[in-house]
RNA sequence: GGACACCCCAUUCA
DNA sequence: TGAATGGGGTGTCC
């Protein structure tokens, strides 16, 4: 993370993905809360799975930002906080590939989480999912509205 | 399940079980038919689980069985009918762990079934709840009664 | 073997 | 409407 010595505006996000029937059509959606202020995104895939969406929505938060940004986002999958907090620097080292020696999967959506860490100073929290906090209730709610939307 | 060969007498069981609050107090209700006439079992459980219930009004009509029979077991549990004819053979294979490779739940009530499965000629059979299935609802309404009397 | 998430089904309830 | 008791599965990583 660059900028390290500028005074960043601080920027929450809580993020969260859905998927009926995993693999099937997905939805997504993540809750920006800048000052005060809540911006709500949301998206659907027609088939794709529950970790794309959950990797989607981090991306598509983190892409809203027009300046770097100090940002707490919150998300209940290990798969995206683990990913990048951890597993992220071995993957670089290791040429992307897992400790089975295979090729990570979802490549382009990682690489574009690392370019998007790159730009902004990004504390990675995890929650757990069901356990009462609301704008994660939010985001479950709204992604598998997504899909309830198009699937009519 | 042994005596192949042999003529067995012919049995049918309706269970049904009920469970308020779940978990809560319990109660359960067999109707054993053999030769047209009807035997009514019932019981009831301070502190249980509904498919606690389900699982014991088997094991107790089966248990009233005093020789090997042939027995039409119906309940609207998927929980018993599916344990019993699906997924028995997988969990003794794994010992006793469920898909998520955790130990099953109620596993002395399963192995209870298993030995009567042992002993008997039964042929699990599923239905709907609140289908119009007489005795069905007729255990149901016992089981829910065996709560009544004893919350009072 | 572990973890998180996503889903499907039935039942029991509030 | 929503929650608990239970099972089956996939998506992904370590």
């Amino acid at each position: 993370m660059k900028n390290e010595n500028k005074i960043l505006k601080e920027v929450v996000i809580y993020c969260d993905g859905s998927c009926k029937g995993n693999p099937g059509p997905g939805g997504w959606a993540a809750i920006l809360i800048y000052r005060g202020k809540r911006k709500i995104l949301t998206g659907f895939a027609k088939e794709t799975t529950n970790n794309i969406m959950e990797l989607t929505c981090a991306i598509k938060a983190l892409e809203k930002l027009k300046e770097p940004c100090t940002v707490a986002l919150y998300s209940d999958s290990t798969y995206l906080v683990k990913g990048m907090t951890e597993w992220m620097d071995n993957w670089k080292e290791k040429g992307w590939k897992n400790s089975k020696k295979k090729q990570i999967k979802n490549l382009e959506l990682w690489q574009q989480l690392e370019r998007l860490a790159q730009k902004h100073n990004i504390y990675w929290q995890w929650l757990k999912g069901h356990e009462g906090h609301p704008e994660n209730e939010e985001c479950d709610r709204l992604a598998k509205y997504q899909i309830k939307k198009y699937i009519k």
